[in-house]
DNA sequence: CGCTGCAAGTTGAGAGCTCAACTAGTAAAG
DNA sequence: CTTTACTAGTTGAGCTCTCAACTTGCAGCG
């Protein structure tokens, strides 16, 4: 019954560093804009996927690919970012059942207001901490650790089949 | 007014990367311990941490502290948890206004039987993917990332003031 | 003792997320 | 053209978390 591949002692220490560290980043990015910027860190990074995209519109099940979102967040997401007038809602011409979500003038407004406090928080928290060789070896440690979660999720690069 | 030192494109690559495994992992860890074991991620590590506490018991301000979880949030979850027989609340005899958490046996069993399952989890999505190098590497910079965003809640071995 | 200030913990409202239905439209087969 | 299967997206209930009060008790000072 017990064949469980338990954890050393070293293996154990890293992890639960690791997941502390996990907890306290996440809610140090989070408070930080919800402060400065009165929205969660994951309505910026949907605003910040549609202002990169053409016209700055995007499908929902694209933008919901594109953030790894489930589609029922989104639309919760899109329903509260449309009644703050950041993001507009339109149909989709050659889909009736789609609909494309668009980055007003407010929108992009607010994410350019909110961008600098974010990417100086982003900064001080993790890249001025880290060695130019530690950012890399993260880089590489994410990536390895999101190609064995989901594959499709992975960054181009992936060469594995299992 | 600009002078928010922004991100380089390889800054970028790597921090995209490891949100997308942040989101990824919590997402991956949680689900398997929500479906096999009918808890969150938050209550499997509450259980965990008073498992090791003399007598099983914490007082609810250690616990926070132990789990870097505010007093609000344990006050909710050491509710529901008690509701599910899995923890017990007690008085403190030192201090009136104090309470007690105790691991109950079913909560212990809980856990037990909890623990398996989400070893391996952690086991197959992060250690069996990485090099010894890289779990050190992940070491070192979950611990430098935790100390510049809360000195307090990093591990010992932190020797800076400045 | 009687204040004032602070610490421990709880509570309730509100926000975001998940999960499981559900609506509506597309696509493929007969 | 109808039936069936599937996809896009939304919705509502329930859960956890945050934030801001609020209650209760401790501690220090007069």
């Amino acid at each position: 019954m017990d064949d469980t591949r338990w954890l050393s002692a070293a293996e154990l220490e890293v992890w639960r560093t690791f997941v502390t560290m996990f907890g306290a980043l996440g809610e140090h990015m989070d408070r930080q804009l919800q402060r400065d910027s009165a929205m969660p860190y994951t309505y910026y990074e949907i605003l910040v996927v549609l202002s990169h995209a053409p016209d700055r519109a995007l499908r929902m099940s694209e933008l919901a690919g594109l953030r790894g979102s489930s589609r029922s967040r989104l639309s919760h997401a899109v329903a509260r970012l449309e009644a703050q007038g950041w993001v507009e809602r339109r149909e989709c011409p050659t889909d009736k059942r789609g609909s494309i979500a668009v980055l007003t003038d407010a929108g992009f407004a607010a994410l350019e207001a909110a961008a600098p406090g974010h990417v100086t928080t982003v900064r001080e928290a993790v890249f001025d901490r880290l060695t130019p060789e530690q950012v890399r070896a993260l880089g590489a440690i994410s990536a390895a650790i999101l190609d064995g979660i989901d594959p499709d999720k992975s960054l181009p690069g992936c060469r594995e089949l299992g």
